[in-house]
DNA sequence: CCATTACGAATACTATAGTACGAGGACTTA
DNA sequence: TAAGTCCTCGTACTATAGTATTCGTAATGG
């Protein structure tokens, strides 16, 4: 497993837990639809800006979503 | 204060700390000398593979960074 | 059945992360 | 003076983050 994708699962799992959809989620972060799409899909990692951007629409603090990534990253190896 | 910055100063910050240079630093992590000077002084910023190399060998966790990345940027707004 | 919503997927583009090489300044040590 | 270390700075390049647009389709509801 890959940071992009382990990324991807916990954008994915946020963005449901907010019950927003893909569009809702870009359109306040400034971000594209289909970019979030891809960020989702794994296709794309996202930059500290984009991390810092997302996790203020989220709710949650940036270094939480890292967190969450790197959890990501050890269970599946 | 941008993200870039803050994260510059974070990573300067904690790569004195360890006793490296920026070319020992590079070297471990697998990326360019230039390129830590780069980050360091706010004129890249970092994906989050990059924030994860790093990581690793300066031996903080992705989200211990992030986190000092945003109190950095709490501090001077 | 048709319209709409939500998403995947493809393609092509622009902006910028990251590489590569090298000149030169500030400082130290011989 | 001379040579070495650490870094800044510039420039040009390649890889990829992020934009923009479009089409297909599965699900849902009037």
């Amino acid at each position: 497993m890959n940071p992009s994708a382990a990324f991807g699962e916990v954008l994915r799992h946020l963005r449901k837990e907010k019950r927003f959809t893909q569009e809702e989620l870009a359109l306040e972060c400034g971000l594209e639809r289909t970019f979030i799409s891809f960020l989702e899909r794994g296709l794309r990692q996202p930059t500290l800006a984009t991390i810092l951007k997302l996790s203020k629409v989220l709710g949650v603090s940036a270094s939480e979503i890292v967190a969450r990534v790197e959890m990501q990253l050890l269970e599946q190896e």
